[in-house]
DNA sequence: AAGACGAAAGTGGTTGA
DNA sequence: TCAACAACTTTCGTCTT
């Protein structure tokens, strides 16, 4: 292991970083961003005395992902050059070869493509980890082969699988969030998770609203004391049962506002209300709820 | 003048008959 | 399938800094 350690994350700055061992990543849970991915062994067991070397003794090709059409297993028929080395008669069988490689690509694989590269997009423009992505890719791919994307746009299942993965991987993105990324309504996407995550029996334990706190935070710019302060607020809270049945990101945002109050770093209920995307009304119940507000 | 507070009515979704 | 319900929002008026 290097000896300069990432302590910070070099897109937001920011020092809250998970390192997930299960998945073999260091990630940022402010903004998302994977620091180390993969990260399960690096040493080799063999040495390395120039390059064509290493390569004949790798034992392993690209990664299997779910993120391209076919796994990334797929072969494809008469590329490079090997086509222009065959005579007329070979060359004819490789284009009926080619052709049929065409055929099998049925409808299925086809909306696969199109929809991982809207995955694709949609994932990079809210900076989600690498594992989100490829979870999301899984949900999305076992969706289209139960038929569960009939009768619903891409789009809005893409952006289900999506969120149903944010959430499994304790990296939530709001409704909102989602929606402004993909272009999908709100409730479109909420409905289509729902009925995929229901299909497919996939369970996901309702996000803590401590997940939240961080990449709010940081998008308020608070200190990290008041960021561990309002974490501490959120245990207690969680203590008297408090968060039971109340949305996630009110009680972060409230949470987060008393907190920053009591630091000295005021923010305005509407600061915080927005970037957590609930109403000044809710934060305010909230808080009060929380106790802090006597004395 | 801006922010905090609270009441009242409206919205979308869940639950239980 | 419908009505009751809880959580949250919208809107608006009043109070505080």
């Amino acid at each position: 292991m290097p000896k300069d350690m990432v302590k910070k994350c070099p897109e937001c700055q920011g020092i809250n970083l998970s390192w997930n061992r299960e998945k073999g990543e260091i990630s940022c849970k402010d903004c998302g961003l994977v620091i180390e991915d993969k990260m399960i062994d690096f040493t080799q067991e063999w040495r390395e005395f120039d390059s064509e070397d290493g390569e004949n003794r790798r034992r392993t090709g690209a990664p299997m992902t779910y993120t391209q059409f076919d796994q990334g297993l797929g072969t494809e028929v008469g590329q490079k050059g090997d086509l222009f080395k065959l005579g007329d008669k070979d060359r004819n069988k490789f284009f009926r070869l080619r052709k049929w490689q065409y055929r099998i690509s049925t409808a299925i694989e086809r909306n696969l493509k199109l929809a991982l590269a809207e995955l694709k997009r949609v994932s990079s423009y809210l900076k989600l980890p690498r594992s989100v992505e490829e979870e999301a890719a899984r949900i999305y791919t076992l969706a289209v082969q139960r038929g569960l994307v009939r009768g619903r746009s891409m789009e809005s299942v893409v952006a289900g699988a999506l969120y149903a993965a944010c959430r499994r991987h304790d990296v939530p993105r709001t409704l909102d969030e989602l929606s402004e990324a993909s272009g999908i309504e709100k409730k479109e996407i909420g409905r289509t998770y729902r009925f995929v995550t229901r299909e497919l029996g996939i369970t996901i334990l309702p996000s803590n609203p401590a997940d939240y706190i961080a990449r709010f935070a940081s998008a308020l710019k608070l200190s990290a004391e008041t960021q561990s302060k309002s974490v501490e607020i959120l245990e207690r809270a969680q203590k008297s049962e408090l968060t039971s049945g109340r949305g996630p990101t009110g009680i972060a945002a409230a949470a987060l506002y008393v907190a920053a109050l009591m630091h000295g770093e005021k923010r305005t209920q509407r600061e915080v209300a927005d970037v957590a995307g609930v109403t000044e009304v809710t934060i305010r119940n909230r808080y009060k709820e929380l106790g802090y507000s006597e004395r």
